[in-house]
DNA sequence: CGAGTCGTTGAACGGAATCAATCGTCGTGG
DNA sequence: CCACGACGATTGATTCCGTTCAACGACTCG
C-alpha cells in the first residue's frame, strides 16, 4: 500500500516497469507525452481499477501515471507476480480473467460513452450496473460522482433524472434509484 | 480460417459461446443493440486484431460480430484454447499479454468517447493511432468508418475536418491524414 | 452561526445531430 | 460504350439537447 499527494508522479514512460497498481483511493491520470510534447489522456483510474497491467509484460512503462489527487494504490511487484506466473498456472489463469473481465468492463463503459443522449446512458447504467434483483442503485456517493461517471454535468443528470421521474421510468428515495419495468 | 460476406453476422449477443477469432482481412464491426434499436459499436476490429477474446472465459457472448466487408477471420475453438490453458503456461502468459494490450486499447477508446467535441477527438485520435513516423493516418475504409469509430456523424467529422485544415492543424491527401505541429 | 458543498432550477449559448440537396465516382447492366 | 443507380463526400439550414453561467435552498461541519 502506499499513499502519494496530488500531482505525484508513479512513474513515468519509457522507465523501467517496476510492477502493477490498483487504486485504492482517489484518481490516477495515465498519460502518454507525444514526441511534439503534447500530453494525450490515455484513461484515469478510478478505485477499484488495476492499472499498468499490461506493463507487466514489458520492460518499461509505456505510458505515465501522475496522482489526480490524494490517493492511496496498491503495488504488486514484478518480481513476485513474475515468480507466481511460473510456478501457479492457476494464478496465470486467474490473472488472465481478470484482464477479460477489465477489458469487458472498458468495452461497456465504451458502449455507454458512445450513447449522445442522457436517458439512454442513464438506463443502460442503470441495467448494467446494479444488483440482478431489481434495477436498483444504493449510490454510496454523490450524484455528482454518477454524473461523472457518466461523462454527464451534474446539472444534465439532475434534469433527466427528475424527467424520467415524471415519465414513470425509474423511481427515486433519498439514498437510491430504482429503474422501473422492462 | 473462415470466410464471411459483408453484412454476415459470425455472433449474435447472449448465445453461446463457441471460441475466440482474429480478423485476417477486412474488417468486423463488435456492437451490442440498445433497447431503442440503436446499434452501438464498441469497436472495430482490424487485421490482425482480436475479438471474443474475453468470452473465453464467459458461457456466453456479451456482443454481435457483423462483417464490415468481406472479410476472412481465424477462429479458435474454445475447448482447443482451454485445454491449452491447461498445458501450457507459456500459452497461458501470452493470452494475458494479448488481453492487456487490448484493455489498454479499450481504455483510450473510452478516453476518447469521453471528449464531447470532435476536434479534440479527432486530434486525439490522430496522435495515438498513427504510425510514429508522423502523425498520418492511411485510411483502409471510407471517412464513413472513421466517423463511427469516433462516435461522430460523417457530417460532423466532414466539417470538423475542413475546418481543422482552414487552421492548418492537419493536411488532407486523397488517401491520408496528417496531424501538423504540435 | 457561517462556510462550503450538494441538489435543484432557470436562461442563454453552442455544437452536434438531423434533414436535405448536390456533386463525383464507381460498378452494373442494357 | 453509355445510361443509370448506388453510395461516399460535401455543404446548407434547422432542431435539439447538453453545457455553461447563475441563483437559491438544504444540509453538514467546524
Amino acid at each position: 500500500m502506499r499513499k502519494l499527494a496530488a500531482g505525484a508522479t508513479l512513474f513515468s514512460a519509457d522507465t523501467p516497469s517496476a510492477g502493477v497498481y490498483t487504486v485504492v483511493k482517489g484518481r490516477v491520470r495515465l498519460e502518454r507525452i507525444t514526441e511534439r510534447g503534447k500530453e494525450a489522456v490515455l484513461f484515469v483510474a478510478q478505485p477499484g481499477a488495476p492499472f499498468a497491467e499490461a506493463s507487466i509484460f514489458s520492460d518499461v512503462y509505456h505510458c505515465s501515471a501522475v496522482a489526480v489527487t490524494n490517493v492511496s494504490v496498491n503495488f504488486y511487484p514484478k518480481q513476485k507476480l513474475l515468480a507466481e506466473f511460473r510456478d501457479n498456472p492457476v494464478f496465470t489463469l486467474a490473472y488472465a480473467r481478470m484482464l477479460g473481465h477489465q477489458l469487458m468492463l472498458a468495452r461497456t463503459r465504451l458502449e455507454r460513452a458512445n450513447m449522445n443522449n442522457a436517458g439512454e446512458r442513464i438506463r443502460h447504467f442503470l441495467m448494467l450496473e446494479t444488483g440482478p434483483d431489481g434495477y436498483s442503485l444504493e449510490r454510496p456517493g454523490a450524484l455528482k460522482e454518477l454524473a461523472a461517471e457518466l461523462s454527464l454535468t451534474p446539472e444534465a443528470l439532475y434534469r433527466t433524472l427528475t424527467q424520467m421521474t415524471k415519465a414513470g421510468e425509474i423511481e427515486r428515495t433519498t439514498s437510491a434509484l430504482h429503474l422501473i419495468g422492462r
